[in-house]
DNA sequence: ATCCAGAATTGATCTTTGTCAATGACAACA
DNA sequence: TGTTGTCATTGACAAAGATCAATTCTGGAT
């Protein structure tokens, strides 16, 4: 593992209150590794051996049942998947992949129990992260039932523009394929959906997003915090999409990783 | 609050391995009530306060959006609900509601996160189940995304069947619209699913569901414990319905309450 | 510059699901 | 023993969403 990638490590909210023994121990334990694009990097079912973080890059969080399959949330950097498996000790309930090049730490599941029976600080930290994901999720499924797929759209693109920094333009971050699948719909759907919504307050240019009467946007679906989470930037994740880019969509340039700041769980 | 009842809360997995002390301590904050049917207990964006415990009767947990409302959970004896906003000093998620004549006690979340801290076991528990609630959401949301409404039906049933230990006959423990609402669909769709379902090995009569050819059935919505929750009775719960009752529907007959064991998260 | 594969879009069609309205069943209650 | 309110069921219809097929677009590689 390299020695500039520990602290952004320590300064998870995972990490950033134990004792610096047992964050070394738990370091010492753990491997860091570089994937290509594309790899599986777990599959559900298969028994919690680590604690994945993402250093760089992103990963895909899914799901599958029966042929079908749905993505149920994607991992920036910094941030860590799989938690609650690894507690349990149970099967993964999501399997895992690389959406590009990333470069992710694993540590060891049964180090990670053992050392929040020690450290009273990990355990609150810990704690404090679980109760937050599990806010994502049930935030998530309460969008499923309550929200048409329109609404989730509108929604969705309210939230994505708010964590931006309610900047009028910004760029989606992520295929709209994966967009709809998280969203419960089909690319065919969201593509209309899209459409229909050029009537209601915004612009679709490819990745590009503007939000023209955000006024008449938040008509098709006043936003919740109850549902879309908590207001300001640096805010989501747990089961979400990652944060847009605000920068302006630059055909034929790489497009620098969106902003990798490290957003919270509620 | 009664002298008889803390024990029941005292094995709850939550509150098990504390130590007497703390344990003590934190029932001395507490205060026990019975609430008749109908009652809203909490309300979805209020301060969480306490953290609830039901000692009798049951709660429905549901969520609100713009005139929509949809059933999330059913807590029944011993069970506890909205851990997580209690430990994140958030509003809640989800309201709450009496379906019958309930006893619960409350616990004010700011004892419970002055516990944790300096009680390690206590701190391991709340992380135990934390970890089981997240993955219960996550599962419900999994079958959300992953199965039709026809599927989460029939899966629904054969979870039923199983938490009734196998059993071929049981009893709706809920009434259907609240199913229906659960499995996010009308109960219009709810009741023309069953009685479609009745050519693939079910027979429903009233709350009585019989599995008349459980391969069939099977073949509908293979299970899956990714989705459906572990094997074995007594499994489930978190953001689930409460587990049927094996004996036969008896009409002009007070129901004994189902069972009333405590389910564990997984 | 050209080619290629995957993504996105669009149209046509079908299935699923929700909505509205009416009716039936049942239990609590006067 | 009616009465009444709620839940469940059913039918008819409308809306939403999925599926299939055909292009079109795009970005990357040759």
């Amino acid at each position: 593992m390299r020695a500039n990638e520990l602290p952004e490590v320590r300064h998870l909210p995972l990490f950033r209150d134990m004792l610096q023994a047992n964050f070394e121990q738990l370091m010492q334990g753990a491997y860091a590794q570089t994937f290509p694009t594309g790899v599986e990097l777990i599959r559900q079912g298969d028994p919690a051996d680590f604690l994945h973080i993402v250093i760089a890059g992103s990963v895909e969080m899914y799901a599958e049942w029966g042929g079908r399959t749905c993505t149920m949330a994607v991992v920036q950097p910094v941030g860590s998947f799989i938690l609650a498996a690894c507690i349990r000790d149970a099967p993964y309930l999501m399997s895992a992949r690389t959406l590009e090049k990333s470069r992710l730490i694993l540590v060891p599941s049964s180090d990670l129990r053992a050392v929040f029976r020690r450290d009273p600080e990990f355990a609150v930290s810990t704690i404090t992260e679980l109760a937050g994901a599990f806010r994502s999720v049930a935030r998530h499924a309460k969008g499923l039932k309550l929200r048409t797929s329109r609404e989730r759209v509108a929604a969705y693109l309210l939230k994505q523009s708010r964590q931006a920094g309610n900047v009028e333009s910004f760029v989606l971050g992520v295929e709209k394929r994966l967009i709809a699948s998280y969203l419960g719909m089909t690319p065919e759907n969201l593509s209309r959906t899209l459409r229909q919504l050029e009537g209601e307050g915004i612009r679709v240019n490819g990745q590009q997003v503007t939000i023209t009467d955000r006024h008449r946007l938040m008509a098709v679906a006043p936003p919740d915090p109850l549902i879309d989470g908590p207001d300001g930037p640096g805010a989501g994740v747990g089961m979400s999409l990652p944060p847009p880019s605000t920068a302006s969509a630059k055909p034929r340039e790489k497009v620098v990783s969106p902003t990798g700041f490290e957003p919270v769980t509620h």
